[in-house]
DNA sequence: TTGTATGCGTTATCAC
DNA sequence: GTGATAACGCATACAA
């Protein structure tokens, strides 16, 4: 492969101005530009972003930790992380944990190790560099999106799960629902927490009382919506409406209920949370909130990048909050009859 | 951040020694290795990847081209190949090109600027470097999975889809059904061309004639199905199933029927393909067939490592192909009413 | 506007 | 088993 070296003798410049007419080229004299731009193409020369990455001490990528790519959800965030990184001329490194914290660890030691500039984290658990910050060595540009707790200083990016929950409690509370059950995610995650906490608060304000007996939790998989779904029926057949944490569920939460015979929304309303596009396709149609799930990441790489650009600012604290809206299908609607026991 | 030169003078050693410890231990004495571990925990030391990949020309990252992530098969594909990856020291870069070439003759341009040592390619148009390999430079390592047509000599991986789509085919004859309708992929892809062959195929060994008056065209998305599934309807009542080039469409195809009040499978049946998670949790549960999505991102991640391992081998025309099986559900069965035009 | 020289941090070759 | 040293290819401070 040709390099800088060969490209400087074929123009007959020196190497500092083919370097130049490539990174800065307001620098050189046009002519000269158009020379070097017919030995690159003579030579097929590429640059080596390696070399070009070892002397600037960045290396253009930004990982991105996840627990795993393979769900809707996930896979949106990264789509968006990845848009916005495209058109700033940096790469997206898929960082897969598998929920393990010492793959994670280990892949914030990728910073030091110069494979990338920064993280972007959509995880349940932090990395421990957050608790215990290096002493001699700066902190690593780490930009967290949804599942936190509020007592980080990371940049962060999220939408109000908490009043989003309460929303779609109030929604189910005025289509006459007085029995609304619910299905929540794992709750050692902070999101889980937030939309519980969120489901609860609407249940108050419609002057509802909490009835622990009909909440189950799931782990927002399809199949823990379907399980939780039946143990709910099982364990109370009485309440009218389900509202689960995420749409994942409600789809699974749906199959179980039309395995059992039960209409929905006629005998029983559900709703999801989320907006997959699968929600706007299911029988029937779901009732959820819209979580703008590719702008969440676009967000998060735009926080990135102002961390890049300006090392140890104290935008640390920056928080992104974006909206959400409830989107009214058919899998809710006013109580109607009495399902019988 | 400390340097191999800093380890090697508090641990009394050359530089060379350190490399040696950190890549070849077995040609290091263990009192040596101890006193550079010592070294390496107290400084907080990181080897430079940039460094090391400059000097070694390689970058350990594969780029894995995809027109979009935002899809569960894409997303699963995905998974698999990071999972491989993971597991040999190798990184996954994310190259999404909205299906656009040029945009994928940027990313293979990447591999000669040592971005990445390779790269996995799950698109339906093929880089230009394919078609016209380099002359004076050597060819990038490439690894094509699903979309291709026969007469590249790329190593591949894939599935029979050929045949796994007359299986679909065979199945719905073997329930008595003759008049089956499809609802392909767009056309210019290879995939969807292979597709609909074997749905013409399983008609014939089920002697059953083609007619293109019940044969739509999708885009693989939920809301194509559901438009095609409409279409189908309003131009010909008369067919009792549809067989759908992916899950996807063939969900929207339910929520179609769903919506005109079309019973599934009693007055149609409906078979997808891919086998996607949501497909086990729809109204009803989907007939479809299994891709193993995941392994195919594993098999083409290890087809990577191979080319990475024998640079310029002619194991160029590795093809790797999976099995498929039939998966049936609920939303096929034999046809009973007739339903009214 | 252009050229010269240095260093980024590592690996690998060759000695010892 | 270990050490000295020459690349790897580029960006930039400084000179001209």
């Amino acid at each position: 492969m040709a390099n800088i070296k060969d490209i400087a003798r074929v123009a007959g410049v020196s190497v500092a101005t083919v370097s130049r007419a490539l990174s800065t080229p307001s620098l050189v004299r046009p002519a000269t530009i158009e020379r070097i731009e017919a030995a690159i193409a003579d030579l097929n020369y590429e640059p080596n972003h390696l070399a070009a990455g070892l002397r600037r001490q960045r290396s253009d990528n930004v990982i991105v930790a996840v627990p795993s790519i393979f769900n809707p959800f996930t896979s949106a965030f990264v789509e968006g992380i990845e848009n916005v990184a495209r058109a700033n001329k940096m790469r997206v490194l898929l960082g897969i944990t598998e929920g393990d914290i010492d793959t994670l660890n280990k892949y914030v030691s990728m910073i030091a190790g110069k494979q990338a500039d920064g993280m972007i984290l959509l995880e349940k658990t932090l990395p421990d560099i957050v608790r215990n910050p290096p002493t001699k060595s700066k902190m690593p540009p780490l930009v967290a999106a949804c599942e936190y707790p509020p007592d980080i200083t990371l940049p962060r990016v999220r939408t109000d799960d908490h009043e989003a929950s309460a929303l779609v409690v109030g929604h189910l509370a005025e289509l006459g629902h007085t029995r609304i059950a619910a299905i929540t995610g794992p709750l050692d995650q902070f999101m889980s927490k937030d939309r519980l906490s969120g489901y609860k608060l609407g249940l108050l304000r419609a002057r509802i009382e909490v009835d622990e007996a009909i909440i189950a939790t799931g782990d927002f998989s399809l199949q823990s919506g379907y399980d939780a779904m039946l143990r709910l029926l099982d364990a109370d057949p009485q309440f009218t409406a389900v509202t689960c944490a995420n749409d994942e569920m409600a789809l699974g939460a749906l199959s179980a209920l039309q395995q059992r015979g039960i209409s929905v929304p006629d005998e029983m309303s559900v709703t999801g949370f989320d907006d997959l596009r699968f929600g706007a396709f299911s029988s029937p149609p779901l009732t959820t909130v819209h979580i703008p799930t590719v702008e969440i990441g676009e967000a998060a790489m735009r926080l990135m990048l102002d961390s890049l650009l300006q090392p140890d600012q104290v935008s640390a604290s920056r928080e992104v909050i974006l909206p959400h809206r409830l989107i009214v299908r058919q899998s809710t609607a006013a109580p109607k009859k009495r399902r019988k026991a």
